[in-house]
DNA sequence: AAAGTGACGTTGG
DNA sequence: ACCAACGCCACTT
């Protein structure tokens, strides 16, 4: 698989994740392994930052619940408004944490 | 081909 | 609970 294909696959699974709900870089990651043969937390990370614009990245976000750099308020406010558990200023990984059926 | 890079993850202080 | 230091790994130069 070409690394243009994997960035489809990514972006196609980001787009599946439930309103009210998330996935960390890493689960995002490990749902795309075998498929992919790739399975990198920072190369997904990459990936949202470069190719993330059409889809709902404020859903994907670190394993401790931590928002991307720089887009915080965007972040907190977006998930806030679908109501993803928060805590504080990070998401409750605990209850809002998806994964692909 | 080799070195650089980073929306990460884990661990130890 | 917060942060720095590592580890990691696939992409980019």
């Amino acid at each position: 698989m070409t690394p243009q294909e994997y960035v489809e696959q990514v972006l196609s699974l980001v787009e599946r994740i439930p309103e009210g709900r998330v996935m960390s870089y890493g689960a995002v990651a490990d749902a795309l392994a075998e498929r992919s043969g790739r399975n990198s937390s920072r190369l997904i990370g990459a990936i949202m930052a470069r190719h993330g614009g059409g889809v709902p990245w404020h859903r994907v976000v670190t394993s401790a619940g931590r928002m991307p750099p720089g887009h915080e308020q965007e972040a907190r406010q977006r998930l806030l408004s679908e109501g993803v558990p928060l805590k504080g200023e990070h998401v409750d990984m605990a209850l809002a944490s998806w994964q692909p059926a």
